[in-house]
Parts: structure tokens; sequence; C-alpha cells
DNA sequence: TAATTTTTTGCGAATTTCGAAAGCGCAATT
DNA sequence: AATTGCGCTTTCGAAATTCGCAAAAAATTA
């Protein structure tokens, strides 16, 4: 597990606020050389500490409707069950859960037919499956990839 | 609004899979001018559609504890408590619900003991809520923000 | 149809990335 | 104390990418 020092938060920070800042801005930023914002950049990219991506706005490309579905598995089908869903391209994220259910879901629909399509002909099918809440979304407040504090003395 | 026609999905589409990719690879990869990827991404980033982010992975941070936890406020309060939560850096993401929980939030924590912090100390105070149900995840499947599969006949 | 706006193309200039060699710091070994 | 090895950093020119901008083309509007 790679271990982080003030170099590699700051970059992260850095980053975070524009996935697409090049090198050598953050090392000007910073007071240090490009080949060791590319360094740390690769190191940390290796171990898995992130990616670049691009965050889409659902509702700009026409998935007006989003979702948080709760849902409860037979026992010893939790895993195979979650694992399908991943599968979904509908599905944003899914985790197993400790409490009421074994797995959550979140995820995007153009519209609530094909929400409804998802769980009445879908969901109600997948073997393992026994009961699902659907809870749906009306009103983002917030979205965000940069929600890390890197100032936080927890880092 | 900002319709997309194909040319801009696939530049989505190409960024999805890496938010680095260089404006003249995507180019390339079309059959299209460097110039014309880089007039669609401008425009697509000014109306909103998308923007350059990381990923970075929670755990690989130190962020070892992530929950959903749903809230039920008073009458009146959901969009002041909303907002109040939205500042909080832990507070990936914070959405208005329709069913049990007026709002729901995923947040990332340190520590378990953070996770009590946040809930007994800051939740239990904040003005308007009435109660919470915390769903403490115990495994990631999926945590995506590629899941757009813009080959999709919707869009 | 003409006028206007939007989008695309094509370039050279400026900037950034990339690869690789050399240098440095430090801990372990002799 | 000197040596060795290893990981990290610096440096620098070459290659690739981005950027600004003007002209052309296409689409929209009057």
């Amino acid at each position: 597990m790679l271990k982080l020092d003030q170099t590699d938060l700051r970059i992260l920070q850095s980053l975070q606020a524009d996935g697409r800042r090049p090198y050598t801005e953050i090392a000007k930023q910073y007071g240090i050389s490009e080949g060791k914002v590319r360094f740390r950049i690769n190191r940390m990219m290796e171990s898995g500490v992130f990616e670049f991506v691009i965050h889409t706005n659902p509702s700009k490309i026409g998935l007006h409707v989003q979702a948080i579905i709760g849902i409860v598995t037979k026992v010893g089908y939790r895993d195979k069950v979650a694992m399908e869903l991943a599968d979904c391209k509908e599905v944003r994220f899914v985790g197993a859960f400790a409490g009421k259910y074994e797995i959550m879901i979140q995820a995007y629909f153009p519209s609530n037919e094909r929400l409804i399509e998802f769980t009445d002909l879908y969901l109600s099918k997948v073997d393992g499956i026994e009961a699902t809440d659907v809870f749906l979304e009306l009103k983002d407040y917030k979205d965000s990839f940069s929600y890390i504090d890197l100032a936080d003395e927890h880092f």
C-alpha cells in the first residue's frame, strides 16, 4: 500500500480541481520539477490511487431519473447478485451493506418508464433477490468527486 | 440545453476510457480534425455536460469507511438540511428523495470512530433532522463514472 | 437569395509530454 | 569510513500536443 506524502496529496488536490492540468503547471504551483510531478502521478496511478476520468452530468446527456435501490437477497446470494448488478450499464454504484439491505445500488435512467422496466422486468426476475426498495431521487444537491479535503489533519 | 450528436458522444466515450487522452488521438480514432475535437470539448464543458476530474480510490487514501445515510427531516427543513450537508467534506453525494427519507447522502470516513462522530456529534445536532438510518458499506462492487453506454440506442 | 451565425479546417507558434541519463540521499553492508 | 544498492529527483533535448487565429464551409435566419 503506497504511502502518500505531502507532495502526492498536493498533486491530487491540484488534479481534483482540474483533471487536465499540465504537469508543468502543477510543478510551478508548488515549486517542484515537472519530472517529479510525472513520477508521482505515474506511481500513484500504478498503485491504483486514482485515475483520470470525466464526470458527465447525467441530466445533460438525457439521464433524467436517478435512484438508489436497496436490495434484500436470499442467504448466500449476495455476491452473485451484486456481481450481476455491477454488469448493468444503468448502474453506477454497487455495494454490499450491513443492515436492512444486503446490497444497495445507484442507477441512472433516461425516464421513469425505463426505471420501471428495470425494477419490474429485470430486478424482479434476478435469481436470489427477495425484495427491493426504490428510493427515487428528486433533486441533486451534491455529486462531487472532489470531496476530499487534503488540507485535513487526517492525511 | 446542448443537443449532442454522434461526434460529441464518441468524444465522451473516448474520454470515459481515459480522461487524459489527447485531442489528437481522439481525432485520429474517429477520422476527424483535432480542432473539431477541441471545439466540441470546449462547447460541452461550457454547457456543463462534463468536466475533467480524477477519481481517487477512497481506501487507497485512507478513507476505509463508507456509508449511505437516509435522513428524515422535519417538514420544511429539507432544503436547509440538504444544503448544510452538501458543505461537509466527508460527503460526496447529497440528494432529495421521494419516500421514507427526504434526504440520502453518501459519505466517506477514515475510521468507524469518525463515522460515529459524524452521526452522533454532528448529524444528531443539525436543526431540522428528525431521524437517520446509517447503511454501512462492507464491500465495493462497482463505483464507476464510465457507466454510460454511448452505443445505446437511447442516445 | 442574401446575410448572419455557427462550425470546421489548417496552419505555425507555444507549450507540454516523454524518455533517458546522470545525480543525489540514505540506509545497509563491509 | 568507504562502498554498494536502491529509490527518488533533476535535467534536457526530441517528439507530440495544445493553442490561437484567420479563412473556408456549412447551417440558420431574415
